[in-house]
DNA sequence: ATTAACCTTGACAATTTGGCCAAATAAGCA
DNA sequence: TGCTTATTTGGCCAAATTGTCAAGGTTAAT
């Protein structure tokens, strides 16, 4: 693998990884049915406020959504729906993967 | 979040972690092209056997790949080409954060 | 001018991940 | 059997990730 090749898979694998984290698809998964301020978003995860920051700053950072500040309190957007696509290729290779280990128990 | 609720987005976590590494997704990159053995991978990808191997089961445990042993090789496979589909959404979202980057920088 | 609400950041400990080497395992062949 | 090739596994260490608490900054309201 060469050093340019190397670099394309790198930057892919920064974006990946920012949303590769339970706490961050459900922020991915909430943002998608709109705007919510970081107060509802930690309300819902039920974690530490300073842990929700931290990980809308990782999303953040990968360009997978946008913050916007609006009086004292700051909401965040999803930037790239197309991410959502993501999850019914993982539930099936969710399926499939239960169905075989069944089909291994028989 | 709920038990459950964290469960399940723990499940698909596991299976995007799974993918979010440069040398995994070029190894899904490759085998899109389909199925090598160990070694040739290993070749390609230029790193010591064991890592590749480590990061073939990490990709079997998810499901991502199968693998098949045929005399004194294994070959991989891609099981789950849906994944493929990650990597537009991924180009997507860098290209339009280096659009961003650069309007910022007129 | 204080106070309160909201959010981010820094420091820190605990855990996980990634990579290499060496050793173990498995299959084919002389 | 003994040797070679191919692959996996265990051990170890460095680096990255996660989560919490404490401290700091900003905005709005009293």
């Amino acid at each position: 693998m060469d050093r340019k090749t190397q670099a394309r898979f790198q930057a892919r694998a920064k974006i990946l990884k920012a949303i590769s984290h339970p706490t961050r698809l459900f922020l991915v998964d909430e943002l998608s049915r709109g705007e919510r301020c970081v107060c509802e978003l930690t309300e819902l995860v039920g974690a530490d406020v300073s842990t929700v920051s931290k990980h809308l700053t990782i999303l953040k950072n990968a360009g997978i959504v946008a913050d916007e500040k609006r009086g004292t309190k700051v909401f965040y957007a999803l930037r790239m729906s197309c991410v959502l696509n993501f999850f019914s290729c993982v539930e099936s290779v969710m399926e499939r993967t239960t169905r075989d280990q069944v089909k291994l128990l028989r």
